[in-house]
DNA sequence: ACTTGACTATACAGTTACTGTATAGTTTAT
DNA sequence: ATAAACTATACAGTAACTGTATAGTCAAGT
């Protein structure tokens, strides 16, 4: 039995019954990680199944996302203590990991999900709609500052949402005042937003797109020029005796992964909340 | 608000905007990936507020591990299809890679607990134990085989409860034929096991290391001296009438993280079933 | 003994997605 | 006018392999 785990594998042998590549052996021969148990004069080297246990130590520390060099460094002086302390370390990690992997996951399934959805809309329809109460998480405010300011609290909201997770997937929107859009005024944007997941979302600070009855119209076009489709929004309400209250939300219909070409083009929802 | 969307920045400003280093900008730029809106005839290159969201979009593609190159292609002909099918790909992948990880994550939590749960042990005590089912998942059976042809399955075995994450962190253990061990013959392992998780196991054939009543006797010292301590265990049960029955398990004590060493050094407790 | 095919070793280069650094030129603030 | 702070380019380096060309070695068959 002892002269069996002195068993010599040439490197091509013992990396098959590895599964891995001859040439990865060679590395890790050269970087004095894993040497062979021997070199025979010819230069072959050779393995034995005495170091099987090593190398799936190796291994196993590698899937741990260890580098090769701290793997080697551990193994030089590998106590009890020490190697608890590494896998603890390291299982921390793969904590954040998972986390973040989730997080992605759950970010690109809701993005799928509202492509498959996307109904047809027609851009021209106005309506109203009774709606409920939807999750949303707000910027800060972004009234009365300059266009250059909006666009800075903009990406530093965005940024945020994508670190601290709070993003789920579905695209900007932005609020407005709807009493000052009913006077006229389309100039104020008083913060964005994005939805979030009530459930899933790791948001702290989050409320609601209040439940009630909302003035729906949809707009396609340039960026720049949603203003007439407002006013068109404002003259319908007023030629019916509507009265805008709270916010108005300019909400994105593209996802941004899907509307890349030209980045003045928007396809939006605006639905603003009535008395 | 046009002309805002096209306010310039150099590298460095909107690098600083969306916490890259300014050298990936200019790497972005030199593999036709994102390039700046102008370079101006000092070599200056300017980007714009306009440029974000297909800079976003980099970003997420790059954290779902799409290489630099596919996000590349993608873009130049993405239609929200095309999209949609990129995005579920990688979605699947994602699936794949958060599996692995939560199974590496509990392997790793076993291990850690089983360290520090290891109690202090008499390893010259010899012990009648009642014990309860513990679930296990077994290899092809070694017996009446060559040593070499053992090793490969045990070492077919292991990979095997690796890939298809059978494997839940647990020591690797043999079986005896428990009959054969009284008879004096400690030849022949019939097979190798390792225990697994009943519930959170990925395994697939898994059988039970049965309850009953167990002799129990533990062992430290080289793999290849095992046979006196059976030995004394067998003595033992024939000095005390008792019959063994079924399967002797032969279960590693400490873990292969810890144990790298001294490849031939074990501690194992031998636990037989009695009739 | 000789040839053939299958192996081995080494040296060197290439991969991905950056990041660092040295050098030289440019802009901005004082 | 000058210094500080920026910009650009070129070149090299990182990790963990992997591929390839070349040359040497071994085992089997004739």
């Amino acid at each position: 039995m002892n002269d069996f785990f002195q068993k010599e594998f040439t490197t091509g042998q013992f990396a098959a019954l590895y599964g891995v590549n001859k040439r990865t052996l060679m590395y890790y021969d050269s970087i004095d990680l894993f040497k062979p148990a021997i070199v025979k004069k010819n230069g072959y080297r050779y393995y034995t199944y005495g170091q099987s246990v090593f190398f799936d130590v190796i291994q196993l520390l590698r899937k741990l996302r260890l580098p090769l060099e701290e793997i080697k460094k551990h193994l030089a002086h590998c106590t009890p203590q020490k190697t608890r302390t590494l896998l603890y370390n390291q299982s921390q990690m793969l904590e954040q990991e998972l986390a973040e992997l989730m997080w992605l996951q759950k970010v690109v399934q809701n993005k799928i999900s509202r492509m498959e959805a996307k109904p047809e809309i027609d851009y021209s329809k106005i309506e109203i709609i009774e709606s409920k109460a939807q999750a949303i998480v707000t910027s800060e405010p972004t009234s009365k500052i300059s266009m250059e300011q909006v666009m800075k609290i903009t990406l530093k909201f965005m940024r945020d949402c994508y670190h601290t997770r709070t993003y789920n997937g579905y695209p900007l929107g932005y609020m407005m005042d709807a009493e000052k859009m009913q006077q006229g005024d389309f100039s104020q944007l008083t913060n964005c937003f994005y939805h979030i997941d009530e459930n899933h979302s790791e948001a702290v600070n989050w409320t609601y797109k209040p439940a009630g009855r909302y003035l729906v119209g949809y707009y396609k076009g340039s960026w720049t020029n949603m203003d007439p489709a407002l006013q068109q929004l404002t003259d319908y309400a007023n030629g019916h005796g509507l009265t805008f209250t709270g916010n108005a939300y300019l909400e994105n219909i593209l996802d941004d992964t899907a509307a890349v070409e030209d980045y003045y083009y928007c396809e939006a929802k605006i639905s603003i909340l009535l008395k």
